[in-house]
DNA sequence: ATCCTATCCTGTAGGC
DNA sequence: TGCCTACAGGATAGGA
Protein backbone atom coordinates (compact mmCIF):
# COMPACT_ATOMS: atom_id res chain seq x y z
CA UNK A 1 0.00 0.00 0.00
CA UNK A 2 2.32 3.12 1.15
CA UNK A 3 4.54 4.50 -0.11
CA UNK A 4 5.78 7.91 0.82
CA UNK A 5 2.95 10.09 -0.79
CA UNK A 6 1.01 7.78 1.21
CA UNK A 7 3.41 7.75 4.44
CA UNK A 8 3.62 11.53 4.33
CA UNK A 9 -0.48 11.97 4.23
CA UNK A 10 -0.55 10.22 7.33
CA UNK A 11 2.05 11.83 9.12
CA UNK A 12 0.50 15.25 8.52
CA UNK A 13 -3.12 14.24 9.57
CA UNK A 14 -1.40 12.58 12.41
CA UNK A 15 0.79 16.20 12.99
CA UNK A 16 -2.48 17.66 13.04
CA UNK A 17 -4.68 15.27 14.87
CA UNK A 18 -2.87 13.86 17.50
CA UNK A 19 0.22 15.91 18.09
CA UNK A 20 0.23 17.01 21.69
CA UNK A 21 -2.77 14.17 22.91
CA UNK A 22 -1.61 12.32 25.81
CA UNK A 23 -1.44 8.28 25.88
CA UNK A 24 -4.33 6.88 28.47
CA UNK A 25 -4.01 3.45 27.68
CA UNK A 26 -2.76 1.34 25.02
CA UNK A 27 -3.84 -2.47 24.41
CA UNK A 28 -2.35 -4.75 21.71
CA UNK A 29 -3.00 -8.25 20.13
CA UNK A 30 -0.23 -9.54 21.18
CA UNK A 31 0.67 -11.41 17.51
CA UNK A 32 3.50 -10.67 15.85
CA UNK A 33 4.36 -8.09 12.77
CA UNK A 34 7.23 -8.28 10.80
CA UNK A 35 8.72 -8.45 13.83
CA UNK A 36 7.31 -9.00 17.56
CA UNK A 37 6.34 -5.33 18.47
CA UNK A 38 8.29 -5.01 21.83
CA UNK A 39 7.08 -6.10 24.83
CA UNK A 40 6.91 -2.80 27.00
CA UNK A 41 5.20 -1.01 24.16
CA UNK A 42 1.85 -0.16 26.65
CA UNK A 43 4.36 0.24 29.61
CA UNK A 44 6.15 2.76 27.71
CA UNK A 45 3.45 4.62 26.18
CA UNK A 46 1.18 5.20 28.75
CA UNK A 47 1.42 8.48 30.16
CA UNK A 48 3.08 10.31 27.22
CA UNK A 49 2.75 13.02 25.15
CA UNK A 50 3.24 12.90 20.88
CA UNK A 51 5.33 15.24 20.61
CA UNK A 52 6.68 14.70 16.32
CA UNK A 53 5.41 13.40 13.89
CA UNK A 54 8.30 12.95 11.04
CA UNK A 55 8.98 10.59 8.16
CA UNK A 56 12.00 9.64 6.17
CA UNK A 57 11.46 7.36 3.16
CA UNK A 58 8.13 5.02 3.96
CA UNK A 59 9.12 5.14 7.77
CA UNK A 60 7.29 7.24 10.63
CA UNK A 61 8.96 8.38 13.40
CA UNK A 62 6.57 9.45 15.85
CA UNK A 63 8.49 10.96 18.41
CA UNK A 64 7.72 11.20 22.54
CA UNK A 65 8.32 13.17 25.71
CA UNK A 66 11.19 11.96 27.32
CA UNK A 67 12.67 10.89 24.70
CA UNK A 68 10.98 8.40 23.20
CA UNK A 69 10.62 7.21 18.88
CA UNK A 70 8.89 5.08 17.53
CA UNK A 71 9.39 3.99 14.32
CA UNK A 72 6.34 2.58 12.27
CA UNK A 73 6.64 0.95 8.73
CA UNK A 74 3.07 0.30 7.00
CA UNK A 75 4.37 -2.57 5.08
CA UNK A 76 1.68 -3.35 2.21
CA UNK A 77 -1.24 -3.37 4.46
CA UNK A 78 -0.79 -1.16 7.19
CA UNK A 79 -2.51 1.46 8.71
CA UNK A 80 -3.12 4.15 11.37
CA UNK A 81 -6.91 5.05 12.12
CA UNK A 82 -8.20 7.76 14.71
CA UNK A 83 -11.67 6.89 16.67
CA UNK A 84 -13.34 9.65 17.94
CA UNK A 85 -14.29 10.07 21.30
CA UNK A 86 -17.22 8.66 21.88
CA UNK A 87 -17.66 7.06 18.27
CA UNK A 88 -18.97 3.33 18.75
CA UNK A 89 -16.58 1.59 16.59
CA UNK A 90 -15.72 -2.32 17.14
CA UNK A 91 -12.25 -2.53 15.77
CA UNK A 92 -11.79 -4.61 12.81
CA UNK A 93 -10.23 -7.57 12.58
CA UNK A 94 -6.25 -7.60 12.78
CA UNK A 95 -6.48 -4.17 14.96
CA UNK A 96 -3.23 -4.95 16.53
CA UNK A 97 -2.65 -1.91 18.85
CA UNK A 98 -5.38 0.35 20.00
CA UNK A 99 -4.23 3.60 21.91
CA UNK A 100 -6.66 5.58 23.61
CA UNK A 101 -5.54 8.80 24.89
CA UNK A 102 -6.95 10.82 27.89
CA UNK A 103 -9.35 12.77 26.01
CA UNK A 104 -11.15 9.97 24.71
CA UNK A 105 -9.71 9.85 21.09
CA UNK A 106 -8.50 6.70 19.89
CA UNK A 107 -5.86 5.97 17.60
CA UNK A 108 -5.79 2.43 16.39
CA UNK A 109 -2.80 0.32 14.15
CA UNK A 110 -4.39 -2.19 11.65
CA UNK A 111 -2.55 -4.85 9.69
CA UNK A 112 -3.87 -7.88 7.84
CA UNK A 113 -0.52 -9.08 6.23
CA UNK A 114 1.52 -7.89 9.22
CA UNK A 115 4.70 -7.10 6.89
CA UNK A 116 4.43 -3.70 9.14
CA UNK A 117 6.90 -2.90 11.77
CA UNK A 118 6.65 -1.03 15.16
CA UNK A 119 10.00 -0.27 17.27
CA UNK A 120 11.79 1.61 19.67
CA UNK A 121 14.62 3.60 17.92
CA UNK A 122 17.38 3.19 20.04
CA UNK A 123 18.40 5.79 22.42
CA UNK A 124 15.65 7.48 20.91
CA UNK A 125 18.11 9.05 18.22
CA UNK A 126 16.49 7.72 14.62
CA UNK A 127 19.60 7.90 13.15
CA UNK A 128 20.98 4.84 15.07
CA UNK A 129 18.10 3.08 14.07
CA UNK A 130 19.49 0.28 11.58
CA UNK A 131 16.60 -0.02 8.93
CA UNK A 132 16.37 3.65 8.94
CA UNK A 133 20.40 3.99 8.24
CA UNK A 134 20.52 2.18 5.33
CA UNK A 135 17.59 4.31 3.63
CA UNK A 136 19.39 6.58 0.64
CA UNK A 137 18.20 10.49 0.40
CA UNK A 138 14.61 11.07 1.00
CA UNK A 139 13.23 12.98 -1.87
CA UNK A 140 11.02 15.69 -0.36
CA UNK A 141 14.06 16.52 1.91
CA UNK A 142 16.39 16.42 -0.74
CA UNK A 143 14.83 16.86 -4.22
CA UNK A 144 16.88 14.42 -6.51
CA UNK A 145 18.54 16.23 -9.44
CA UNK A 146 19.92 14.25 -13.09
CA UNK A 147 23.38 14.36 -11.47
CA UNK A 148 22.76 12.71 -8.12
CA UNK A 149 20.43 9.72 -9.85
CA UNK A 150 23.17 9.24 -12.13
CA UNK A 151 25.76 8.91 -9.70
CA UNK A 152 23.83 6.89 -7.70
CA UNK A 153 23.29 4.57 -10.90
CA UNK A 154 27.13 4.32 -12.12
CA UNK A 155 27.95 1.03 -13.01
CA UNK A 156 24.40 -0.60 -11.60
CA UNK A 157 23.58 -2.99 -14.33
CA UNK A 158 20.08 -3.50 -12.70
CA UNK A 159 17.01 -2.39 -14.57
CA UNK A 160 15.99 1.19 -13.44
CA UNK A 161 12.94 0.22 -12.30
CA UNK A 162 14.18 -2.06 -9.82
CA UNK A 163 16.74 0.62 -9.61
CA UNK A 164 13.76 3.28 -8.33
CA UNK A 165 12.85 0.78 -5.62
CA UNK A 166 15.96 0.30 -3.87
CA UNK A 167 15.55 2.84 -0.81
CA UNK A 168 19.31 2.93 -0.26
CA UNK A 169 19.35 4.79 -3.54
CA UNK A 170 15.85 6.82 -3.14
CA UNK A 171 13.89 6.50 -0.11
CA UNK A 172 10.20 6.40 -1.00
CA UNK A 173 9.70 5.49 -3.63
CA UNK A 174 7.53 2.19 -4.30
CA UNK A 175 5.92 0.34 -7.15
CA UNK A 176 3.23 2.52 -8.40
CA UNK A 177 5.03 5.58 -8.32
CA UNK A 178 8.38 4.10 -9.86
CA UNK A 179 5.74 3.23 -12.95
CA UNK A 180 4.76 6.47 -13.18
CA UNK A 181 7.96 8.44 -12.92
CA UNK A 182 9.21 6.33 -15.72
CA UNK A 183 6.53 7.15 -18.07
CA UNK A 184 6.52 10.74 -17.06
CA UNK A 185 10.16 11.00 -18.14
CA UNK A 186 9.26 8.91 -21.13
CA UNK A 187 12.17 6.11 -20.31
CA UNK A 188 11.76 2.93 -20.77
CA UNK A 189 11.93 0.52 -17.55
CA UNK A 190 13.55 -1.98 -19.02
CA UNK A 191 16.90 -0.13 -19.54
CA UNK A 192 19.82 -0.47 -17.17
CA UNK A 193 20.32 1.89 -14.80
CA UNK A 194 23.82 2.52 -14.93
CA UNK A 195 23.26 3.11 -19.13
CA UNK A 196 20.76 6.20 -18.69
CA UNK A 197 22.55 9.38 -20.51
CA UNK A 198 22.01 12.29 -18.16
CA UNK A 199 19.12 13.97 -20.03
CA UNK A 200 17.16 10.98 -19.29
CA UNK A 201 18.53 10.72 -15.36
CA UNK A 202 17.20 14.83 -15.50
CA UNK A 203 14.06 13.58 -17.04
CA UNK A 204 13.92 11.38 -13.87
CA UNK A 205 14.79 13.79 -11.31
CA UNK A 206 12.07 16.08 -12.29
CA UNK A 207 9.49 13.50 -12.75
CA UNK A 208 10.01 12.66 -9.01
CA UNK A 209 10.11 16.52 -7.45
CA UNK A 210 6.95 16.86 -9.99
CA UNK A 211 4.52 13.65 -9.18
CA UNK A 212 5.38 13.27 -5.17
CA UNK A 213 3.97 16.75 -3.73
CA UNK A 214 0.95 15.92 -6.76
CA UNK A 215 0.74 12.75 -5.27
CA UNK A 216 0.42 14.00 -1.51
CA UNK A 217 -1.78 17.00 -2.63
CA UNK A 218 -4.02 14.27 -3.44
CA UNK A 219 -3.37 12.35 -0.44
CA UNK A 220 -2.22 9.83 -2.02
CA UNK A 221 -3.54 6.72 -4.04
CA UNK A 222 -6.28 4.45 -2.86
CA UNK A 223 -6.01 0.93 -5.09
CA UNK A 224 -7.40 -1.22 -2.48
CA UNK A 225 -6.27 -0.91 1.37
CA UNK A 226 -4.86 2.21 1.58
CA UNK A 227 -6.96 5.13 3.60
CA UNK A 228 -6.25 8.30 5.70
CA UNK A 229 -6.48 8.24 9.57
CA UNK A 230 -9.78 9.52 8.80
CA UNK A 231 -10.65 6.01 6.75
CA UNK A 232 -10.80 7.93 3.40
CA UNK A 233 -9.16 6.78 0.13
CA UNK A 234 -6.61 8.96 -1.50
CA UNK A 235 -7.64 10.91 -4.79
CA UNK A 236 -4.47 10.11 -7.05
CA UNK A 237 -5.80 6.93 -8.03
CA UNK A 238 -7.42 8.63 -11.01
CA UNK A 239 -4.43 10.76 -12.33
CA UNK A 240 -1.81 7.39 -12.60
CA UNK A 241 -0.88 7.71 -16.22
CA UNK A 242 0.17 3.36 -16.48
CA UNK A 243 0.08 1.93 -13.42
CA UNK A 244 -2.81 -0.97 -12.93
CA UNK A 245 -3.90 0.61 -16.38
CA UNK A 246 -2.83 -2.78 -18.48
CA UNK A 247 -4.48 -2.64 -21.98
CA UNK A 248 -5.69 0.68 -21.66
CA UNK A 249 -4.79 3.34 -24.09
CA UNK A 250 -1.35 5.47 -22.56
CA UNK A 251 -3.24 8.79 -21.57
CA UNK A 252 -0.72 10.81 -23.70
CA UNK A 253 -0.43 8.52 -26.75
CA UNK A 254 -3.41 6.24 -26.98
CA UNK A 255 -1.05 3.00 -27.10
CA UNK A 256 -2.28 0.38 -25.05
CA UNK A 257 -0.15 -0.08 -21.45
CA UNK A 258 1.89 -3.31 -21.48
CA UNK A 259 2.40 -5.13 -17.75
CA UNK A 260 5.42 -6.67 -17.49
CA UNK A 261 7.34 -8.43 -14.15
CA UNK A 262 10.27 -7.21 -13.32
CA UNK A 263 11.78 -9.28 -10.14
CA UNK A 264 8.75 -10.38 -9.38
CA UNK A 265 7.20 -7.28 -9.66
CA UNK A 266 4.51 -5.61 -11.68
CA UNK A 267 5.66 -3.14 -14.26
CA UNK A 268 3.64 -1.01 -16.32
CA UNK A 269 4.34 1.47 -19.51
CA UNK A 270 3.81 3.16 -22.58
CA UNK A 271 5.76 0.95 -25.29
CA UNK A 272 5.36 4.08 -27.14
CA UNK A 273 6.35 6.98 -25.16
CA UNK A 274 8.69 4.74 -23.35
CA UNK A 275 10.89 3.50 -26.05
CA UNK A 276 13.89 1.88 -25.61
CA UNK A 277 16.92 3.06 -27.76
CA UNK A 278 19.09 0.84 -25.50
CA UNK A 279 18.77 -2.21 -23.57
C1' DA B 1 29.92 -6.14 -3.99
C1' DT B 2 25.71 -6.99 -6.94
C1' DC B 3 21.81 -9.20 -8.38
C1' DC B 4 18.01 -12.47 -8.00
C1' DT B 5 14.72 -15.49 -5.68
C1' DA B 6 12.03 -16.93 -2.03
C1' DT B 7 9.58 -15.71 1.98
C1' DC B 8 6.76 -13.55 5.56
C1' DC B 9 0.87 -12.97 5.80
C1' DT B 10 -4.10 -12.32 4.57
C1' DG B 11 -7.59 -10.84 1.37
C1' DT B 12 -9.51 -10.66 -3.07
C1' DA B 13 -10.33 -11.28 -7.99
C1' DG B 14 -10.76 -14.29 -11.67
C1' DG B 15 -10.97 -18.91 -14.00
C1' DC B 16 -13.31 -23.15 -14.00
C1' DT C 1 -22.26 -21.60 -5.35
C1' DG C 2 -17.56 -23.27 -4.29
C1' DC C 3 -12.71 -24.34 -5.07
C1' DC C 4 -8.37 -23.16 -6.71
C1' DT C 5 -4.62 -20.19 -8.16
C1' DA C 6 -2.40 -15.85 -8.82
C1' DC C 7 -1.51 -11.59 -7.26
C1' DA C 8 -1.30 -7.35 -4.14
C1' DG C 9 1.25 -0.74 -2.81
C1' DG C 10 7.37 -3.96 1.01
C1' DA C 11 11.65 -5.44 2.93
C1' DT C 12 15.18 -8.64 3.58
C1' DA C 13 17.89 -13.04 4.21
C1' DG C 14 20.49 -16.08 1.64
C1' DG C 15 22.47 -18.04 -2.51
C1' DA C 16 24.65 -17.47 -7.09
Amino acid sequence: MPELPEVETVRRLLEANVRGRTIRAVALSGLRLREPVPRDLARRLRGRTIRRLERTGKYLLIGLDGGLTLLSHLGMSGRWRIVPAGERLKAPPHTHVRVTFTDGTRLWYEDARRFGLLRWVPGGDPARDPARARLGPDPLERPPTGRSLAAAAAGSRTAVKTFLLDQRRLAGLGNIYASEVLHRAGVDPRRRAGNLSGAEWSRVAAAIRRVLPQAIARMGTTLSTYRTIWDEPGEYGALLRVYDRAGEPCRRCGTPVRRIVQGGRSTYFCPACQASRRA
